[in-house]
DNA sequence: ATTCAAATAT
DNA sequence: CATATTTGAA
């Protein structure tokens, strides 16, 4: 473990001296005029900065930008250790010359941002247990605490996209958001849109320039509709502390396992939904590609449709069966299985907080067999309570 | 742990 | 396009 040569212990350098930045450490080192002290001190940096690293490596996926931060830090100073270095005059160019005989790993650092597969099972377990410890990736769980629901108002234009601003509960992140895709400030700077041009699906643009897959998600997560590409994060890449560039190419391998951000059904996305299916003819009758083209969503795929009309279709035949047999809960009830728990309407004095009629027309009970029910006007219109529980109780007009 | 909903696979 | 299964979030 600690173990430390003798040698390096006698000299003046602090083990746990942690500079600002590299170049603060490169001006502190330059302070020092002897050479060999330099050297120990660089050493010393060195040896921790590749402790950190291999620490770190278990987590590569996770974490490509910190890998090649520290690959960076490490190249360079290793550069600077051959400035110092008597024997090797030249500058030098390029990095790795193991000046660090002692050292096992042949297997040099400066290529593990290149290959990414072969993981051991060390590694994994590394990482398991990395992971148990130090939580590092759940963020995008849960890290919203529905501190305050009545913020995200604003949210521009769209009225599709106005489900989940559950984003802005993290940290640190800008609240992308505000300025859709207008001429705007997109900082960007280079991976940036290039597929922003078709307008085809924001899913191209996502898989586009995500970088990262766990935590990025978890940014993306956020708004997904395509009115507000907006400026995601990518500036990940342009913050690097002076001395450090040199942009590498790892990560962009990766996430290629990105999925497709969830379509959040917003309440004026599945009115629009039904009023299609309607001039359709009803929800068997219509064609998710039929639906999607009354619709006029911009960014709304088809298989999103697809999906959601299967779910409705569901649940509009559900309703109807049971009350066949159960001539129970029609109208006063409602079906409600567990939707309606959410009784968060009536919020303080708004009052009027649940717009969800529960009496309708009492035609329901009249038909005997459940299934007869072609034409779901009336389908539709209960139906439109099988979605009554929405999440968030933020209210939304058209 | 359960359950609903969207995504994706058949 | 329909249905089944998977994934993931509440």
């Amino acid at each position: 473990m600690g173990s430390v040569p003798a040698e390096e212990l006698s000299l003046d350098l602090r083990p746990t001296f942690i500079p600002k930045t590299i170049t603060d450490f490169l001006s502190h080192l330059s302070s020092i005029p002897s050479n060999p002290d330099k050297l120990s001190r660089l050493h010393d940096f060195l040896s921790r900065l590749e402790d950190e690293l291999s620490k770190i490596h278990a987590f590569k996926r996770e974490l490509p930008l910190s890998m090649l931060l520290l690959n960076d830090a490490i190249s360079l100073l290793k550069t600077e250790s051959n400035k110092c270095t008597p024997r090797h005059s030249p500058p030098v160019l390029e990095e790795f010359i193991p000046l660090k005989k002692e050292h096992h790993h042949d297997d040099d650092q400066d290529r593990y941002h290149l290959r990414e597969n072969l993981d051991n099972e060390n590694e994994c377990r590394d990482k398991k247990n990395w992971m148990s410890s130090v939580q590092l990736w759940n963020n995008h769980n849960k890290l919203e605490t529905k501190k305050s629901e009545e913020e995200g108002q604003s949210v521009a234009g769209d009225p599709f996209r106005s489900c989940s601003n559950k984003n802005g509960g993290g940290r640190a992140f800008m609240p992308f958001s505000t300025f859709s895709c207008s001429s705007s400030s997109v900082p960007v700077t280079s991976v940036s849109l290039a597929a922003a041009t078709k307008e085809e699906k924001e899913e191209s643009v996502m898989n586009g320039l995500s970088l990262l897959s766990p935590v990025m998600k978890s940014l993306k997560e956020g708004c997904a509709s395509r009115g507000s590409r907006s400026s995601t994060s990518n500036r990940a890449a342009s913050s690097s502390p002076p001395t450090l560039h040199r942009a590498t190419t790892i990560q962009q391998q990766q996430q290629q396992t990105a999925r497709k951000q969830r379509r959040c059904w917003s309440p004026e996305l599945h009115r629009r939904f039904v009023n299609a299916l309607q001039k359709l003819g009803g929800s068997q009758a219509a064609t998710p590609k039929q639906i999607r083209e009354l619709m006029q969503v911009d960014g709304l795929t088809n298989d999103e449709v697809k999906s959601h009309l299967q779910k409705y279709r569901l649940h509009t035949r559900r309703v109807p069966a049971s009350s066949a047999n159960q001539p129970v809960v029609v109208l006063g009830g409602l079906w409600m299985s567990q939707e309606q728990y959410n009784d968060s309407s009536k919020v303080s004095s708004s009052g009027s907080g649940s717009p969800q009629s529960p009496l309708l027309l009492g035609a329901g009970t009249s038909r005997t067999e459940g299934d007869s029910m072609e034409d779901d006007e009336d389908a539709k219109s209960e139906s439109y309570s099988w979605k009554s529980h929405m999440h968030k109780p933020g209210k939304i007009d058209v």
